[in-house]
DNA sequence: TCAGCCTGATTGACTCGTCAATCAGGCGAT
DNA sequence: ATCGCCTGATTGACGAGTCAATCAGGCTGA
């Protein structure tokens, strides 16, 4: 009769428990450094656990990063429908991804460090979800240029991978640093890239 | 009494061949996935011999790393000093890391995915050596400020970063592809990138 | 109401394969 | 005969995944 989709009884979703646990542990550690045990630990529960509820430590990290970039696409698309002129729809796309890291930055690192730029093991894995992302951007760079916002003599697809490079790079700086930047670098960041970017896309 | 550095004998340089055969099997498997045993195989080689030349397993990447990277800071104090203008300068820098990856893809593979990008591996070790690349692309960016060709609203630093991060995703996605591009490409690539993000660079 | 049953959550010792690194010895050149 | 290149079997550590046992709480029928 409660709205909640519990397994059981009351007790606490240990699944859930066990996700965050090792997104802390991801980033600590990396992926490849982290043990079973040092997720099961940090989650307060028994190593065999993590078993009842996954099939494997691959699919630990598979749901993490599934489970946000679903949003991003998801974001993506929201952009393309609503925002303003197509330079406000890429300041909304690299405000949504700054906006992830100012939300949860270790979720951040794991998704970029071990999957999105691991192209031996899940970003290969993962390659067709990520390309959509790219999709999408070029999609905005395109629309862009049919409404002559602007040039045409970039290949939006080529647009698209300079603007997400370049958003991924100054996450890549915080992640490396370890930093949490003030709101205002938020801004700041957000800002920047876009005035870097969509200047650079501007007919001349 | 010749002109080579070899250790004793006229024998072909295994070490060499070991760092090559190494190249290979990362760029095939990703580093963790490959044994040390596939590098000797790889090599024609017998297992322990990797172990006369070399401490370990991290140290033959470390090797491979250090050895291009060298390389790089060396074209971008090049850059610096004779290109013509600030443009140009990012230009030729651009250019030779695109002109790396033409040359040996395979090796630009390891790089990227293994050192450059993996923030919680070799990418931590080595992050002051890669660091230093960023700082001379904002010193580049720096000096266009102070002569007036960049708008000096932006700080190097982050134009430095966006910069290189374009240029990294691009490689990034021929990576991915496993893709040999045409010449043609290459030139396209440089080309295009610069003008993005300079032409976002400059004053308004 | 309550005993007994049942289901599924939870535990952690154990197995089993994998691999980095070692080492003792062989071989060829000088 | 000696030195240093070279070999590959062996060792030992390590960690993912298994599994049999325990536990808790709900549900049944009398």
């Amino acid at each position: 009769m409660d709205g909640s989709v519990q397994q059981r009884s009351g007790a606490v979703d240990k699944r859930r428990q066990i996700l965050d646990a090792a997104v802390t542990v991801f980033a600590r550690q990396g992926f490849h450094a982290t043990r079973v045990s040092d997720i099961a630990d940090e989650a307060g529960v028994a190593y065999g656990l993590v078993y009842h509820y996954f099939n494997s430590k691959d699919q630990v990290l598979n749901e993490l990063f599934l489970e946000r970039w679903s949003l991003l696409l998801a974001a993506i698309g929201e952009a393309e429908r609503t925002a303003g002129s197509h330079r406000d729809k890429l300041a909304a796309v690299a405000g949504f991804i700054f906006e992830s890291y100012r939300h949860d930055p270790e979720l951040m690192k794991v998704i970029i460090v071990e999957v999105t730029r691991a192209a031996n093991s899940f970003g290969r894995t993962h390659l067709e979800e990520i390309r959509r992302a790219y999709e999408g951007i070029a999609k905005i760079v395109a629309d862009g240029q049919a409404a002559g916002e602007f040039r045409a003599d970039i290949a939006p697809r080529f647009a698209s991978q300079a603007f997400y490079g370049a958003v991924e790079q100054l996450l890549t700086e915080w992640i490396f640093d370890n930093v949490q930047p003030a709101d205002a670098h938020f801004e700041e960041a957000r800002n920047l890239l876009v005035t870097t970017i969509c200047d650079g896309l501007e007919p001349r």
